[in-house]
DNA sequence: CGCCATTTCAAACGATTGTTTTAAACAGGT
DNA sequence: ACCTGTTTAAAACAATCGTTTGAAATGGCG
C-alpha cells in the first residue's frame, strides 16, 4: 500500500495542521462551540478534509485529546525527577510546582487543561481513556509519595482524601480563574507568583498531612 | 397599568414554568446545548414564550441565573449559624458542611451549581454580578473567619491563600466528579460521606492555618 | 355585549451547522 | 505517457437553531 509512503512524507501537512489548528480552537472554544469551518480556514484546509482524515468532527476531536495528552506529557513529564535523595516534603513541592506549571503553561502544552476542563463539565466518550492512562498512574504516584509522608499504614480512604485536598488546592487556581480575577483583580500566575502558590499549597498541606497523620486512621 | 394585576395573578404561569424548565434544561445541557424548543416543551409553553416574556434565550439564562441564586440562598443560608458563642474551628466546620451541602443538592437548589461550573468555562456577562452580589458577601464571610483562626495581623495575601485552599477542597468534589467516580468508583456522595467530607476537610485545613499563624507573615 | 391590551399560537424566516457529493488535481508504478 | 489510488476543492444538502410574524384567543372593564 502506498499508505505508508504518503503516511511519512507528505500526509503531515492537512492531517498535522488540522491537528494544530483544531488543538487551539477546540481548547478555546469547546467541542460543541467550535467550528469545522474555523479549524479548516485556520489549518488552510477545505472543510471537507475533516471528514475525510478524520471521520468527522468527534473523530477530530478524539484525535485531538491524545495529542493534547502527549504534547503535555512531553512538555513537563510526571514521573522524572524521582530524584530518591530528595525528602518527600521537598517531592511534595516539585510535584505541585509542576503540576501547577503544567495547568498555567501557554500553548500547546496548556490544551489539555483547558480541554479536562471542558470535559468535567460534559464528559465526552474520550474521558474514560483520559482518566485511565493518563490521570491514574499521576495519581498513585502523588498516593505512594503521601504514604511516605502518612507513615504506618494509613487506610485507603485517608490518603484519597489527603490526595484530592493537595490537587484540588492546585486545580482550584486554574478552574477557578474567572472568578479570582474579578473577586481578587491584580491577582497574577506569574512565574514567581506560581512558585508563591506552590510554597503555600505544600506547607498548608504537609500541616494537614501531619495532621492526619497523627489521628492514624 | 394592568400590568400589576396580571403579574400577581395569572403572569405565574406560563412565565414561572418558564423559568422552572429553563433552570432545568440549562443546568443540564448547558446554555448553548440548551435549546429553547426543549424549554418551552418542558414548561407547555409556545416557542414565542420565551422571546415575548424574556426577550430571548440570552434574557431568560440571566433571569434564570438569578432565579438560581435565590432559591438556593433560601435553601442553605450562608450568613446564619454565626451562634457567637461557637469557636472559629466548630464554625469552619459547620462553613464547609454548609458548603458541601449546597453543592450536592438536587433540585432547585443544585441548579446554582451547575450553572457556576459552565460559567467557569466560557463566562458570560451575568457572571460578573454573581461574583459581585454572591461570591463576594461569602468570601469576606470566611475571610473574617479565618482572620480569627489566624490571630496577630495575617497578610491580606496569605489570607485570601488560605481561604482559596479552603474553598478549592469544597468545589473540587462537585468539579471533578467525572474524574472521581471513574477513578474511584463506589465514591459517593450520601449524607453521611458529606459529613465525612466536611470533618477531613476541616481538620486538614485547621492543620494548614496553625501553620499559616506561626510562620506568621 | 363590545372594546382593548395582553398573551398565546402555528408557521415561516434567515442564518449556521456538520456532512455529503462530485469532479478535479496530484503522485507513483509499469 | 497512461493508468491507479490518494488527496483536495467547490458546491450543495439536510437538519437545527433562535427569532420574527401576524393572526387568533383570552380576560378584565365600561
Amino acid at each position: 500500500m502506498a499508505q505508508d509512503k504518503v503516511k511519512s512524507t507528505l500526509e503531515e501537512p492537512t492531517r498535522q495542521q488540522l491537528l494544530e489548528a483544531a488543538g487551539a480552537v477546540f481548547a478555546e472554544h469547546g467541542f460543541r462551540a467550535a467550528t469545522i469551518r474555523q479549524i479548516c480556514q485556520r489549518a488552510g484546509a477545505n472543510v471537507a478534509a475533516v471528514n475525510y482524515h478524520f471521520d468527522g468532527k468527534a473523530g477530530l476531536y478524539a484525535e485531538v485529546l491524545r495529542y493534547a495528552h502527549h504534547c503535555a506529557e512531553e512538555r513537563h513529564p510526571t514521573g522524572v525527577a524521582l530524584d530518591k535523595s530528595l525528602t518527600p516534603e521537598r517531592e511534595l513541592e516539585l510535584f505541585v510546582h509542576a503540576f501547577l506549571q503544567r495547568l498555567f503553561d501557554e500553548g500547546r502544552t496548556a490544551w489539555l487543561g483547558k480541554l479536562m476542563s471542558r470535559e468535567m463539565v460534559e464528559p465526552t466518550t474520550v474521558l474514560d481513556s483520559v482518566v485511565e492512562e493518563q490521570i491514574k498512574p499521576n495519581s498513585q504516584r502523588l498516593q505512594h509519595l503521601l504514604r511516605r509522608l502518612l507513615g504506618a499504614r494509613p487506610s485507603v480512604e485517608r490518603v484519597r482524601l489527603c490526595e484530592m485536598s493537595v490537587v484540588s488546592q492546585c486545580l482550584f487556581y486554574h478552574h477557578c480563574r474567572p472568578v479570582i480575577s474579578r473577586l481578587f483583580p491584580g491577582f497574577d500566575f506569574s512565574t514567581a507568583a506560581l512558585r508563591r502558590l506552590a510554597a503555600h499549597i505544600t506547607q498548608f498541606s504537609l500541616a494537614g498531612l501531619r495532621r492526619a497523620k497523627k489521628e492514624r486512621v
